[in-house]
DNA sequence: TTATTATATAAGTATATAATTATATGCGCA
DNA sequence: TGCGCATATAATTATATACTTATATAATAA
């Protein structure tokens, strides 16, 4: 057995997921939205940056099939894609990291938290 | 229990572990070292890069506590350093990836390879 | 010692990435 | 319809990264 196409893929895949989740801003909204589906807004009221950093990081994931969208109204919601090929890579990353729950916790003492779905 | 300093260097940690192995090149070396010691010069014959270009690769990683190093004559070996507090991810990672212990094996074809290990 | 080989580092350049600002789109409601 | 809010996209700017070229260091061998 010798070298294949897929061995080559399966490098570049891994470093391009790991290239995406190299980010902490990413990785964070990740391990968050695998524990809890979000709104952009919200998501902005948790990081320190722009609506628009925000959304192109969502951008990012979501293009590399990490995310689902899920619209309702005005609002669209965000939840990790736990359907994705990447998923059980995904998970043995985020699994390392502390639950950002306490994040949403802490949205909703100062009343941001969206609380329609 | 609440968020406290040791989630947020988590977080910081892991993110710049997967910033450094989100590059194809070091990701394959990485593999490659953790299977097999190689010298700087053999690691250029692998890839297609200058002699700088992965002595800067070399030292990202060595910097990173990913690499041992160990000086025979002329040639500096580098392997995986198994004892990194990090190695536990790092092979969580490049389990997934194939074998490149036939790059050696080209390597040795060309009569590139420095057998003096 | 000098020459040669291996490796590292410094400086410069080119490219990629992330953030900001400005604008566009889409939805709900009056 | 028109207005306000949520989100996305485009364009620009700032910064980070990777690579190249040139040079320095270190070891060996003549």
């Amino acid at each position: 057995m010798t070298h294949t196409v897929n061995d080559e893929e399966s490098l570049d895949t891994v470093s391009q997921t790991l290239k995406l989740l190299g980010d902490k801003t990413r990785l964070t909204i990740m391990k968050l939205l695998d524990e809890q589906e979000c709104c952009v807004c919200e998501l902005v009221g948790i990081f320190n940056t722009s609506q628009p950093a925000v959304s192109q990081h969502l951008r990012k994931l979501k293009d590399a099939g990490f995310l689902r969208e899920n619209r309702r109204g005005q609002w669209i919601f965000y939840s990790a894609n736990r359907g994705s090929g990447q998923y059980e890579l995904l998970q043995s990353l985020i699994a390392r990291l502390p639950s950002q729950l306490y994040r949403i916790e802490e949205l909703e003492k100062k009343g941001l938290r969206i609380s329609c779905g």
